[in-house]
RNA sequence: GCCUCGGUAGCUCAAUGGCAGAGCAGCUGACUCUUAAUCAGUUGGUUCUAGGUUCAAGUCCUAGCCGGGGCACCA
């Protein structure tokens, strides 16, 4: 080739080639001239981030020659010099060519790379005027030359449904993203370290399962060809774990991915993944013990504090001060024919609607739970006769279930030092309580039609309880609408009712309720433990009225292996999806999911 | 499944029913210490899809596709 032949093919102003083909045309131009753009491999002797912190450190004395690879994440052409920034996993390191170090040829090549090509690079460290650790360029090749450009350097990818399909492209422009999934990675190896210090043995266990059982989750079905026979993908790990305690392995545990073929939403992806542990001889106490110390080990090691900041939620905040707004008919002009709110208090939660989302936090939900509740004086003060009424009235309802709303938004902290424990029936009896404004001093002591009328009128739950619902599940919708959204600060809720776990030991002293826990932290379940079920019969019992008269649901197996005898024990489950959007901050389980269930794209 | 918001250049975003634009990226040129480099010039569009209303549709209407949020479902 001529020495003044135009190396790279130039672009004309008519040209209407697109970005792709112009690096199409770009990969034939470096063929033409013999180098290969996809290699097989490249060796370097240290990571860009790795070389960057040992240069900065001392470690690694100016004049060092290293041998880095990456890929090129920004270029500042100077003319006859040229800086770009390679990036591996270690971090970003500074290369500095120069046109008479490289050579004419060297220099156009590497003048035409593209931002997402990777190169390896050899080169010596020293410090820019500017104090920036870089590379000078001796020599480089090109390892793997990128046909599509990336999302732009600055402003990263914002569209979700791209973050989401296409997660690479999500990794490569954000550090924060990429650092999450890092620190998910670091958990479940921390989670792992807990249990084998603790002396339990990690075992693998079948996902595709004839009758799916531990749960009452609908399954996703397949098909086995040769065996022709139906499978189902597992919703739990459970009831194999069980049968590794009869086989007497005391201590295990299975971190898998379970499927649950149901709705999606910010807390729920199809396929997830659980962590679950039995330790025979223990009960649900000792499992409590373990869930705090684990999830204590874990926050120390991988967050290195037990204060977790928790994930924005601003949007929340707006979203219950619009609902709040609509509910009164305040956003509009016209009065409400509930009852009218005081002019400045629409105001103030004007003002609060005026902020962006990334404004408003945990100070504005407290400003409006003292809003509202001044508007419940007022109207009482108003209304003499609601406070003497034997049934809550409907702005007081309104009120309440509005400030029940904003308490977790009140708090921007979870303390992992110091975790509650609570009993179920106490919590619903309190919650009851305060919303009734103290006419409803036992939940319990009513009968079945009183609570559901409670709950209907009272409570307004009217929307959340089904025609058919038995005592204890309109006792669940008290507890799952108004407690469980609550439970910001780590909280063991114990002794729950018995027909809600029905693979739990039933509690000595109250046998309406269970040996059982529910850890919930951030206002979501994080985990179950309880002491399990090792009587054969009262578990076949148990399995029979959930499986409501389907023999085909029953576990026989299962069932056969407590009849050899399982150990009495005490078992968990966490949801590791969960704990790591509390740990890490995130609001969607898509955001610590690498790739979340989307839809397919025709 | 329902409600709601959104889908415009490779990316991030604009555009009273009236010529589809900017920044970055790309391309051409200048510059041997820049780092969101700078400066000059410049290419790039099935406005998610299919219909409809209109002299005129990115914008309004209908249906659909995909996504976010909410609800329902989820012991």
């Amino acid at each position: 080739m001529r020495r003044d032949a135009p190396v790279f093919p130039t672009f004309r102003m008519d040209d209407t080639n697109s970005l792709i083909e112009q690096r199409k045309a770009k990969l034939a131009a470096l063929e033409a001239k013999g180098i290969q753009p996809f290699r097989n491999a490249f060796k370097p002797d240290t990571g860009c981030g790795a070389a960057r912190e040992r240069f900065e450190k001392g470690e690694l004395p100016e004049g060092t020659q290293v041998l880095i690879a990456g890929r090129i994440t920004a270029h500042r052409d100077m003319g006859k010099s040229q800086f770009i920034d390679l990036k591996d996993v270690t971090g970003r390191l500074q290369v500095y060519a120069q046109k008479q170090t490289l050579g004419d040829e060297q220099f156009e090549i590497f003048k035409h790379l593209d931002l997402a090509d990777f190169i390896g690079a050899r080169g010596t460290l020293f410090r820019t005027r500017t104090g920036e650790p870089s590379v000078k360029l001796e020599s480089f090749v090109i390892l793997s030359k990128a046909l599509r450009p990336p999302p732009a350097k600055w402003e990263g990818l914002a569209d979700p449904e791209i973050r989401y399909r296409q997660r690479y492209l999500d990794l490569i422009s954000s550090d924060e993203v990429k650092a999450t999934f890092l620190k998910r990675s670091q958990i479940v190896r921390e989670i792992r370290n807990f249990f084998h210090e603790r002396g339990y043995v990690e075992v693998e266990t079948p996902m595709m399962q004839a009758i799916p059982g531990g749960a009452a989750a609908q399954p996703f079905k397949t098909h086995h060809n040769a065996l022709g026979c139906e499978f189902y993908m597992r919703i739990a790990l459970e009831l194999y774990l069980k049968r590794m305690l009869v086989g007497g392995v005391d201590k295990v545990f299975e971190i898998g991915r379970n499927f649950r073929n149901e709705g999606l939403s910010r807390r729920h992806n199809p396929e997830f993944t659980m962590l679950e542990a039995y330790e025979a001889y223990g009960d649900y106490a000792t499992m409590m013990e373990t869930v705090e110390s684990l999830v204590k080990h874990v926050a120390q090691k991988v967050i290195g504090s037990l204060v977790m900041t928790r994930a924005p939620f601003g949007d929340q905040v707006r979203r219950v001060v619009e609902a709040f707004l609509l509910a009164v008919g305040a956003n509009e002009e016209n009065a409400s024919d509930i009852f009218a709110i005081a002019p400045e208090t629409r105001q103030a939660l004007l003002e609060v609607l005026a902020k962006t989302p990334a404004e408003l936090g945990s100070a504005d939900a407290i400003r409006c739970i003292d809003l509202l509740q001044a508007e419940k004086r007022r109207y009482l003060e108003a209304n003499p006769s609601a406070v003497s009424s034997p049934t809550v009235s409907k702005p007081v309802q309104l009120l309440n279930r509005f400030v029940r709303q904003f308490l977790p938004l009140a708090q921007s902290e979870i303390d992992l030092s110091r975790w509650h424990k609570l009993r179920y029936r106490d919590l619903v009896r309190q919650a009851v309580l305060e919303m009734t404004d103290g006419r409803v001093v036992d939940w319990f002591a009513l009968d079945f039609a009183g609570r559901k009328r409670v709950a209907m009128e009272d409570l307004g739950l009217e929307g959340d309880i089904a025609a058919g619902y038995e005592d204890f599940e309109v006792t669940g919708a008290v507890f799952e609408k108004l407690v469980e959204p609550t439970l910001i600060q780590p909280t063991f809720v114990t002794h729950l009712p018995k027909q809600l776990v029905p693979l739990a030991k039933l509690d000595p002293e109250d046998p309406s309720s269970v040996e059982v826990f529910e850890c919930c932290i951030n206002g979501q379940e994080i985990s179950p433990g309880y002491s399990e079920q090792n009587d054969p019969i009262a578990q076949r019992e148990a399995l029979e009225h959930q499986a409501g008269g389907e023999q085909q649901k029953l576990d026989e197996d299962f069932l056969a292996a407590l009849e050899h005898g399982m150990p009495p024990a005490g078992g968990i489950g966490i949801g590791i999806d969960r704990l790591c959007m509390m740990l890490l901050g995130q609001e969607s389980i898509r955001d610590v999911i690498l790739f979340p269930q989307l839809r397919p794209k025709a």
